[in-house]
DNA sequence: TCTAATTCCTATAGCGACTAGAGCTTCAAG
DNA sequence: CTTGAAGCTCTAGTCGCTATAGGAATTAGA
């Protein structure tokens, strides 16, 4: 019926300590505990670790779970808000993208321009490395 | 001939701490001080610093920075190990914008789903927040 | 029922790469 | 010579965990 905190670790994947973590920061409940003072989940508990996880692992900064949580405690309220931080949290990643891919090319250039078959003095990477002047768009 | 910390800061746009942080693990040389304690840099450390800017800049982390240095000051070594942390970086970086297109499509799924228009219990961003089982690959 | 292995508890510190602030000293311009 | 900007050191805070220490509770097997 109720589960210690490993099997709830087990469950879900999440570390133990992470668990103590998210209780702390208050996007876990503080659970019952037994006589002996260890945590003892419900089924809730459950469903709401694991929304924390899937929010997590799409990069929503706990923030923006916490209020995504709070949104959800509020079943009357419209959903725009969540909307939003979907949206926004999408924008985030399509910039994060765009950035990676510059760099991506950058790095091509540098790695591409040397064979490793010569010394250190004339090493086209570490030139290039040196010098942000040979990229041809900022970073 | 010689500059203040400040003027270094200006020149190369990495802030003031930054510099000294730089300092305290090794990857700035302790330059040589005023009577009066201060920091007064040369033309090397500003080139050296631009180094490390650019490479920070690329995404490299500091370990790996401090090994171009390192490597930088035996010209007579071959340049293999330069190349390689080029592609090394390289590799994380492609894995880094494969995962977060994953990302993107999952989001773009979740912000689809809903257009802000009803209630916080029917809301199709929060059920697909909560439920990894609707994404279509791991991320 | 006893014991031993495992799991649990709290509290604290560490990671990477800075950034911010307090409280004080030195420098440079007028 | 004064004044205000810029410098100094030291400490703590950021984010999201993770690791460790030292002890208490639980559980499984004999």
């Amino acid at each position: 019926m109720d589960f210690s905190i490993g099997e709830l670790s087990r469950e879900t994947g999440v570390k133990v300590p992470t668990i103590r973590y998210y209780e702390k920061e208050g996007l876990l409940e503080a659970p019952l505990r037994t006589e002996g003072n260890q945590r003892r989940y419900r089924h809730s508990d459950l469903e709401r670790l694991r929304f924390i996880r899937h929010c997590r692992d799409l990069g929503l900064p706990m923030p923006a779970v916490r209020d995504l949580i709070e949104l959800s405690q509020h079943p009357d309220k419209p959903c725009a808000e969540a909307d939003l931080i979907a949206v926004e949290q999408l924008k985030a990643v399509r910039q994060r993208i765009t950035h990676l891919q510059r760099l991506e090319s950058e790095l091509t250039r540098i790695a591409d321009s040397c064979q490793g078959d010569h010394t250190v003095t004339e090493c086209n990477v570490l030139r290039a490395f040196a010098d942000h002047g040979l990229c041809k768009d900022d970073h």
